[in-house]
DNA sequence: TAATAAAGTTAGATTAATCTAATAAATAAA
DNA sequence: TTTATTTATTAGATTAATCTAACTTTATTA
């Protein structure tokens, strides 16, 4: 039985390793996203690797070993399952699920896991469009662009944010964008490359930083089969 | 905001005073329901004393504040709320909710627990037949008999149980009984008290221990009139 | 390549919740 | 009303998770 804080520890581990492939995580790194000290997750690190949940070398890079991985992706199942949850049956909105996912995520129960995906009708996407690992820990992955990427003309869909801050969501639904909106390049500034975009009709100006937290597919893409320009795939 | 342990304590100071009216909890009782040791339990007794949500003098009997009732009823609403969802929504077994609910009542969101009182349509009894604390923290109390109570050849409704552990519910179960049920008292034994009792046209003999710990009200009790016999009104 | 900066580690301290063992107060029994 | 028993309290120790401050190793850069 692993504790919440191991727990997040192991999440934060993963979530780092999705962003940034496989090179291996820094205990400095890994502290930021924790909020914590260095000293603090140096500690924790010893712990973990001691009950063999992630492995490294003194002072060399940190890996999760396999039953570190399943551990973690338990975690980030139940998150975002919650999250559908609050979204889907509770009538929370967007950009208040997650603080109360990050505490439901640590409820011990397997069955009670099982039956909420089960009364979710075995969801694959959580209200980010982040997605959901089945219970085997398999989770569709998205080869995604952001709209920073998309060419001028082009039109995609939007199907997930990289940033799941509440004020960025705000700031999201605001400009009227949301999961699965059509959204079209009208035309990109050379010199700061802000973007003027076309949602439903509407159009809006969005800042470079803004357009690289917006995950989009173009609309090139076709579910199972390669995208013909850069990577966006759904698998 | 209150520490997991120290929702736990006022939780237990409140249902041993539901269970012995206003004498005050001892801290060896308190200790033996939250299974730790009275050192441990009078530690926490000072520092809720410090936080005004207990008070007591020195080697005398502990109380709850109003403040201290408020914060523990809170805490037996969630977790009263919480079964309802397990048993009603994900089709969990009446002997399974409590356990996960010990877990679920700790979540700190009070938008949560107001969305989910209306989703679940503003439950009034959970799936044991105890009352739900409303947001005000108001509850239906119910002037309860026990079965043990009931005169031979008079009917009554089982409306909860006393004992909530997974062993008795699961041998309530193959007695054919269930909230609601009606039971018909057929026989009572002088020397020992057995009885056998009629459910849904089925007899079965019941012990006197068994018997003592379902509550029911007698079928001449009416919603919001006292009763003509011993207590068992429903307010 | 030597100096500097960044990253990682260790040592020692703190807080919350728990324990055991010893002691003190209140209650019950002889 | 003493004595014995139960109940409550205190003192000192432990564990998990955290901190600060000092130190070591690795990486960067001048």
């Amino acid at each position: 039985m692993l504790s919440y804080t191991e727990e997040n520890y192991l999440k934060a581990l993963l979530k780092i390793s999705f962003a940034h492939g496989d090179l291996g995580v820094g205990t400095n790194e890994l502290a930021t996203v924790l909020a914590v000290k260095p000293a603090t997750a140096n500690d924790m690190l010893k712990k973990l690797k001691e009950k063999e949940l992630v492995d490294y070398e003194k002072y060399g890079k940190i890996r999760l070993t396999a039953s570190g991985k399943k551990r973690g992706i338990d975690v980030i199942r139940k998150h975002r399952l919650w999250e559908t949850f609050l979204y889907k049956k509770l009538d929370f909105s967007w950009d208040e699920v997650h603080e109360v996912a990050e505490q439901l995520e640590h409820i011990q129960s397997e069955k009670l896991v099982d039956k909420l995906d089960k009364f979710l009708d075995y969801p694959e996407f959580d209200p980010h469009g982040d997605p959901i690992p089945n219970k085997k820990g398999e989770l569709k992955v998205q080869f995604k662009k952001t709209l920073a990427d998309v060419a001028v003309g082009s039109s995609c869909k939007m199907v997930a944010v990289k940033d799941n801050s509440s004020s960025f969501l705000q700031y999201v639904v605001k400009v009227g964008l949301g999961i699965n909106n059509e959204i079209l390049v009208v035309s990109k500034q050379d010199y700061d490359a802000l973007m003027v975009i076309k949602v439903n009709g509407v159009k809006s100006s969005v800042s470079q930083k803004f357009a690289e937290n917006i995950f989009v597919v173009c609309n090139n893409c076709v579910v199972g089969k390669s995208c013909p320009k850069t990577k966006c795939e759904i698998k």
